[in-house]
DNA sequence: TTTCATCTACGAATTATTTCGTAACAAACA
DNA sequence: TGTTTGTTACGAAATAATTCGTAGATGAAA
């Protein structure tokens, strides 16, 4: 997957909730105290990059993520499980347990889903 | 907590796991192509930091991380729920249980911990 | 057209991170 | 003692990432 850092990863994300956004909307999304310039010239490299896709629209270019969310996410995850947990599934776990504090409904999702998981073994 | 950047967390990731060591044992740890005194320098940096604690024995130093591997667990953990899926717990869920593709047994411990949970509720 | 308000492009400054060379220091020992 | 070896300290170079200023392009409006 192509690498981001962490300012892009910022990018991204408005980008996915927005689908497709003109520099000026992720800048006012990302309400940073930093320069409208700033904000371009981040889109702009991670256009070069392959990040984002653009098309010309009046004389703006509306911008979208070029990577999936999910993508993402998968990568992060399994990065995460092999370096901070050093590959423990159950250590990762607990901590997932512990700090997303799911609620019961939540708890009983994530239930089923085991239970769809074995079922599919 | 203490922000790292990404090569300080590999040292970091070392000394969880060395527990006490010294800048070579370190560097030889990482099995990086970079010079010694490269992870001299980090470590060094880290410890101004105050992410590392070190004591002189003989002349050399005896470094120790100053976080714990689980506070950064925790915080990698909800700092990813947070940003990465916009704080879906069970988006989250559902990408764990599909990278780490947990074995039978480690399924088995997951739904005990889930019980223990409600238990506790 | 000319003017005006947006936008983009892009070079360059700034800041953060990583890397390394060299000097100096400390312990061991010939 | 003086030489060798392993180690630290530290300045500074190299690289990467972020920020911004300014010039020029584009479309809309007078």
């Amino acid at each position: 997957m192509k690498a981001y850092t962490n300012k892009e990863l910022e990018i991204l994300i408005v980008l996915w909730e927005l689908e497709a956004a003109s520099v000026l909307q992720v800048h006012e999304a990302l309400d940073s105290d930093k320069g409208y310039t700033t904000t371009l010239k981040l889109m702009q490299i991670m256009f070069d990059k392959g990040l984002l896709v653009r098309k010309k629209e009046g004389k703006k270019h509306i911008y979208k993520a070029n990577i999936k969310r999910q993508v993402a996410q998968n990568n992060g995850m399994r990065n995460m499980i092999q370096n901070l947990f050093g590959g423990s599934t159950l250590g990762f776990a607990q901590s997932f347990l512990g700090n997303a504090k799911p609620t019961k409904k939540e708890l009983d999702a994530i239930k089923a889903m085991i239970k769809q998981m074995e079922k599919d073994a």
